[in-house]
DNA sequence: TCAATAGTGTCTTTTAGACATTATATG
DNA sequence: CATATAATGTCTAAAAGACACTATTGA
């Protein structure tokens, strides 16, 4: 609110609990993965959820995002990208009363260690929205697919897509991770064009890459570029 | 939250104020114009704010966006398009307490009715990005160069820039509302190609559109097409 | 008539997609 | 050697930008 002070007519006007959920997303084995967890309460038997927490006094929305990962997945990653998705308010999204879930989108690189708790895990993001892995509990059934349209769109039109890989990174596993979150084969030749054109996106490291047990030429090394947009944009084929 | 009940430690959490606030833009006199209000707390004395109300107990969001701004606007524009922005959660955002407010963008076509209340007002959005028009409340500063980048942005990739104009409209009017926001000046033969082949963005209408004042040759028609997203995008000129 | 805006066409540059070719590794 | 992946090059099609030209109005 902001703009006036309450009203003398508001009487509906209350306080709700605020919550963070945080979407986590990172790559395994070639494929996108979303990282759940296992609510505690025994109302939600066999049901998963994305890891959240509610807001404290002192705490801004990041620092919350933050402390659910941390708290319900072991996970401490400063560095890795978090932004907000958006703000899931419907009035019964929760059975215990009105809750108001800011969700955030959380990007870690490939090579991260997995969760540390033991009621957390990777699931496949393609076998969730198959129906098949995981029953959500809440509204988390909503949150996801914005989650996975978000991660989608933005490997478009930003440089996101190095957040999914550690530094130095080939080009090749940059290309996996355009293939993992799009679910598409890319070329390897036009993809590899459209990276180095686009300015920014990743400049040239030291050194080279060991090739896959299969062998195969050794990969030249990258390094995250300055560039937050990509231009010209990388969009994903129709 | 949702994903665990409140443990004994949480001490510290505790439930929040929730409010939207509203950036509504709409374009007159070939400029973005932004839709202000004045707070009536005396301590803003002078300061300008987006039109803000708080979540009531049996209202999701949306409602609240809307009754924000039938309130204090008296703008009821129930088929504008509303989507939301983002969610401002910083502990110190209000000086009066914890609020979170979810912000949200509004933007109504050109001919619609001026705001219908005394302390509400459209201010131009460039002069106040210059600083000289207005100077906001609260957090506000930080939330319309959001909402600006969002319409922006949106204008590349969604069929968004109809939202301006009322229908039927010209291609000349929908040009002017890319000019306005992005603050460029576009060629019209290639606008006017770039509209027509992205799939689904207008369809013609009956008639032409009377020229103004100044003469010229009298403009077809057009209506919003059923595409959400172009293809191809219109990018704004770097 | 001129000025103004709408609408069409054309040329060039840029970018994307398909795909051949060469380079360098493993087995 | 065959196979796999990396890296480069080439051709074509799609799209963007610049801009000439025609069409139809008001003054």
């Amino acid at each position: 609110m902001n703009a006036q002070a309450p009203r003398s007519a508001s009487a509906r006007v209350s306080t709700c609990a605020v919550a963070v959920d945080v979407a986590l997303m990172t790559i395994r084995d070639g494929a996108l993965q979303l990282l759940l967890v296992e609510p505690d309460a025994p109302r939600l038997q066999g049901l998963w959820a994305l890891p959240g927490r509610r807001v404290r006094d002192d705490e801004n929305l990041d620092a919350t995002a933050h402390r659910a990962l941390a708290e319900l997945a072991g996970i401490s990653a400063p560095d890795a990208h978090l932004e907000q998705l958006r703000t899931y308010g419907e009035v019964s999204r929760d059975p215990r009363g009105r809750v108001v879930s800011v969700a955030y989108l959380a990007l870690t690189p490939t090579t991260q260690e997995p969760p540390a708790t033991a009621n957390a895990r990777l699931f496949d993001v393609e076998r969730l929205r198959a129906g098949g892995d995981a029953e959500l509990a809440y509204d988390h059934g909503r949150i996801v697919p914005d989650a996975l349209e978000r991660a989608r769109s933005k490997l478009e039109y930003t440089a996101l897509g190095t957040a999914f890989v550690e530094e130095p990174f080939t080009l090749g596993e940059l290309r996996g991770v355009y293939e993992a979150v799009w679910g598409v084969a890319l070329d390897p030749a036009n993809f590899r064009r459209k990276v180095v054109t686009a300015h920014g996106f990743v400049e040239p490291a030291e050194g080279r890459a060991a090739p896959g047990p299969g062998g195969g030429r050794p990969a030249k090394l990258y390094r995250r570029g300055g560039a937050q947009r990509l231009h010209p944009a990388m969009l994903r084929p129709e």
